[in-house]
DNA sequence: ACAAAAGTGTTAAATTTACACCCATGC
DNA sequence: GCATGGGTGTAAATTTAACACTTTTGT
């Protein structure tokens, strides 16, 4: 048997951001793409992503790129699969473990669109290389499902919050349309999140009461579940 | 900076199996470790795994270690989670992919127990090299989650099986008792399986409607979810 | 006053849970 | 006959879902 190449290790990410529709309707989720400039696949677009470096940790690589291509801090970060088919990438085997983020929105972010790095919403893609395209989809999934259970929708929101707000994020996560009266009902039984004794103002309309998560946040590992 | 060891890639397998609990009352999940027959942390018990060899899937890499602990195939197999931590092994930096995988108990398993393979049921294990509790634990909860919302009962049992015997793979593994006649309408309504127009004969008591499920089997990767 | 979103109330439908009771077989 | 698990019936409790209605603000 003919000694070969060592198997490269690679972390890729998958970040999740809400942003206004094209049409500016409401907020759909997003994503950042990076262009490769070299072959395999050059010219498509691919995850943010990179190999892994003796020293550094799983989610540290994870961050590190995602920091990288979107000058921003992960809200969220876990792990989602390790992608390792032997022919998924022409030449070497590569084994990537990909990550999945969510960050806020805020402002910032804009300023670090280049050439090579640009924004997509996630129900409009173009081609992408290797078999990014079913981890993105994977990675959907599996954002919309752990929204359910958890205190997810904390990642995509400040400190404090109204219900509405964060309905808005469920409904575009989720892609449907949510009963108001229902979910305040659902959302306040769960005991995820607490009233304040602030409201916020400056709609046309009835001030609305300013709500906090009762749990600090999410987690990364397989630790808490 | 310094050219260091490239990192290690392994794959090891969480294998579970249903058997009757030590009592003998009732059957109990179980599943097999190796003992660590070198440094670092020899003598102790862990999952069995090995390299990940540069032409092999991870799935089969998994699988393959599972036959050669067991002599058995894996009826469901399924990535679990990729454990990385820098410090988690002395040493090397390794990597390591984790599997599990569920097997049909039938007979020929006993054989296989050897000095340095014996199985342990899952809720009074050894101490384990490594991170391998944490692994286990997580595996464990994992099959707990995924019994509710898939036919993963059809990994433990034959083509064939009364209601009765899938009940009893539900409380094995969710470790809880399941009232029979709510759980038949459940399952029944679910579409999961199908009744056949066979029946079950020999206990002291009415014959029991054989069933076999509706979908061929579960998924390895993530393709399906 | 009016529009609009905040927030409450009410009811029907669907699902879950507990448990009584009949059925068909081996002994 | 009788014990035993197979299987059906029934009703209360809980959860989900749909939607009417009241409240409070900005203009």
């Amino acid at each position: 048997m003919i000694t070969s190449a060592p198997i490269e290790l690679a972390v890729s990410t998958v970040i999740f951001a809400l942003r206004p529709a094209a049409d500016s309707s409401r907020r759909t989720v997003w994503l950042p793409l990076v262009r490769r400039i070299r072959e395999p696949e050059q010219g498509k677009w691919a995850l943010p992503g990179g190999p892994l470096e003796p020293d550094q940790e799983l989610s540290e690589s994870a961050a590190f790129t995602l920091n990288e291509t979107t000058g921003l801090s992960p809200s969220y970060l876990e792990q989602l699969f390790a992608f390792g088919n032997v022919d998924r990438s022409p030449g070497n085997r590569v084994v990537s473990i990909i990550y999945w983020a969510l960050v806020r929105e805020e402002e910032a972010a804009e300023a670090v669109v280049t050439e090579n790095v640009r924004w997509f919403p996630a129900d409009d893609l173009p081609e992408l290389a290797f078999d990014h395209a079913e981890i993105v989809s994977y990675a959907l999934g599996r954002l919309r499902g752990k929204l359910e259970y958890s205190n997810l929708g904390h990642a995509f929101l400040g400190e404090l919050f109204t219900l509405s707000t964060l309905r808005e994020v469920y409904e575009a996560v989720l892609d449907r349309r949510i009963d108001p009266a229902n979910f305040r009902r659902q959302v306040e039984t769960s005991g995820l999140v607490r009233a304040t004794d602030q409201v916020q103002t400056g709609g046309r309309h009835r001030p609305a009461r300013l709500y906090r998560f009762a749990t600090p946040a999410a987690s990364t590992a397989p630790t808490q579940e």
